[in-house]
DNA sequence: AATGAATGAGTATTCATTCAT
DNA sequence: CATGAATGAATACTCATTCAT
């Protein structure tokens, strides 16, 4: 009787079904994914997935949060655990994150948000809770400390730090619709954000 | 007064279907949109309109068409005749335009796009030409009449007119997914272009 | 205003639909067969098609009858009225019509008969009474013949006047599942009647 | 005492789910027959029915196979192993079978490769492979050696040993067309049987 | 815990038939 | 007479979910 190579832990269970589920999601789309299917690609059966996840959009809602929430946490952390200026920040880590996203399974969730978000309604809510919110709040942090410390001019911007990830957004969803071809994603992103701080910085040393 | 069950109108059909078909897409995706609603909405019976488009999927392509082509033909009309500056038609009819795009239903036929592209790359293929490459030629050839004239100075966002929609692609998007209320369209749009027209104009004046 | 080059003649319109019709049997069999597609070949509006036949199934009964019918009157009259010995008959005449038949029109009612009789029983009546019946008669009425006059001895074969037309019907049938290169029905059918005759003069000549 | 909604049968399945679309088969044709019903009759979900015939269309042609192949196995395997004499096989065995055929459910199969045979060439070919190529060539097998032993004259029918048959399928379909009384299927085959027999075996004994 | 056989509600599509014109 | 737009019942097939083993 062969035993196992590796015996399964079941506390990884979950982790990989999600893994999987994410995978099947990204390629055929919620409605488009098979149950089956996603059992399959995580090495367990039905029954067994059925028994950690009651149902297939229960599955649907632990994948979208266990994608997302872990990154904004890294980016809320990193942001007030920084000692860099803003600008330091805005042109290092944010760009860098940014610029990570297109293509990365971030895209994916995006992409399920905005297909099935709509009968979704507790999942839009915890989204908009849970990364919108932080995300935003990291963002706007950022920008008030730099008009503080002298660094930026008031502007609206601080109401309004959609402003500076748009790019990755929509470089985010380009790729996913056109193909990684598609678009400089790189160059957009630091343009943009290049734009964005000429603006905050306007009038910086025009003297007198 | 029994309502007569035949009905002759043939010439509106295709339009009425497509107009009851966006209206369900809209509320449902495209999966979770039934054949049979879609009739039921355009007053037709399902065999009609199955006379009218040979299967679902035919329906799906007609709408995304016949809503997006007649608003980018009036876009790239618009900026070939105009006799208005670069920065009046950014300020003007673009800016106008893109703050009519959210909740309009060039909304639907977006998300649309983003959660069934994958699957039907003709579709991409059609919009890539027909939508994007035109609306994007359109944008760029205003921004290169503004430098040659002298009102702008040459930049990269010459190659990367996508720049300039972006926030109301966003807009578009996020208002879908998080509803009307969740953000501030109109100042969004309206500030990122005056960031982008202050880029593009920068040093005008510094001299001396 | 053109005028039709021949203008159609009311009478001829049940012909030419069932002559369509039969065609479309042919090719795609009863269930298979698309009444739209039989109007369009006899072209002919599906409303007037429906003017002359009040059911897809009474145009098939129709379409049996109006081809079998004048084909056994023949046969019957062609007996009656012949002045050739019984062998004569079968080595001409008869032989003759059993080698036209695989290949011809007959063939396709034939499947049609096998395939559909089934869930038509008044046509199945009507074709044993019309056509079974009657070609039976006339082929045992030139075999009791040929016994009369001393061609034939005696047999079995009077009760049994299927045992002559077996191979035509067989090579109909095959020629139809198979294809017409699958068997040598003129072969065939020659073989058969010739080893009948001999059945049927056996001790001709043995003397004594 | 409701019963128990689950039941497993692995094993049977397949057999039990043929079993079943025979006999719909046979009462409706292929056209005539819903999937639905096979499922009710074999007792099975329609679910579980598509779960090991992947469409109608397979189980139709799994019907096919799985009645027909072991009744022609059966036959080139005595043929091949029978010490009887060539006549003792015609007379014994081979008419036996050929009597037993008429209302069998070989008669379904046949009725299902003349009707569906046009749509589903690649059964046909399976078909002319496996049934009517060896069949008719352990009917040709006996027939040379019986002209090897002396039993029989060399004649034309070795080459074509359709011949013996034609008697069988004639009756099978005039059963299954008008009837188990239309027709003395057994006198019908038992004298073609002799007339063919006779014919083999002229002269023998004529002397001078 | 784990499996996968079994279920059946749900849906796109077809096509005979009707009837306003 | 003639047309073909319009209807809707009928049906193959899918897939989330259950449960005997």
């Amino acid at each position: 009787m062969p035993e196992p190579r590796y015996q399964r832990r079941k506390e990884d269970r979950p982790q990989e079904i999600t893994d999987a589920a994410l995978a099947a999601f990204a390629e055929n789309g919620y409605a488009g994914t098979k149950v089956d299917d996603v059992a399959k690609r995580a090495g367990v059966s039905k029954g067994l997935l059925y028994l950690y996840f009651k149902t297939k959009e229960e599955l649907f809602k632990a994948v979208i949060r266990s994608f997302v929430v872990p990154r904004i946490d890294a980016l809320v952390a990193g942001v007030q655990t920084t000692d860099l200026s803003a600008e330091e920040i805005l042109r290092g880590p944010l760009l860098k994150l940014m610029k990570s996203l297109p293509g990365s399974p971030v895209g994916v969730v995006v992409r399920l948000m905005i297909s099935e978000g709509a009968k979704h309604p507790d999942l839009v809510t915890y989204y908009k809770d849970n990364v919108v919110s932080r995300g935003m709040d990291a963002l706007r942090t950022t920008i008030e400390r730099g008009v503080q410390n002298g660094e930026f001019r008031p502007t609206v911007v601080s109401e309004l730090p959609q402003l500076l990830i748009m790019p990755a957004f929509f470089s985010v969803v380009f790729t996913l619709v056109f193909g990684p071809q598609s678009l400089d994603t790189d160059k957009l992103i630091e343009t943009h954000i290049d734009i964005v701080i000429h603006y905050l910085k306007k009038n910086e040393g025009t003297a007198v």
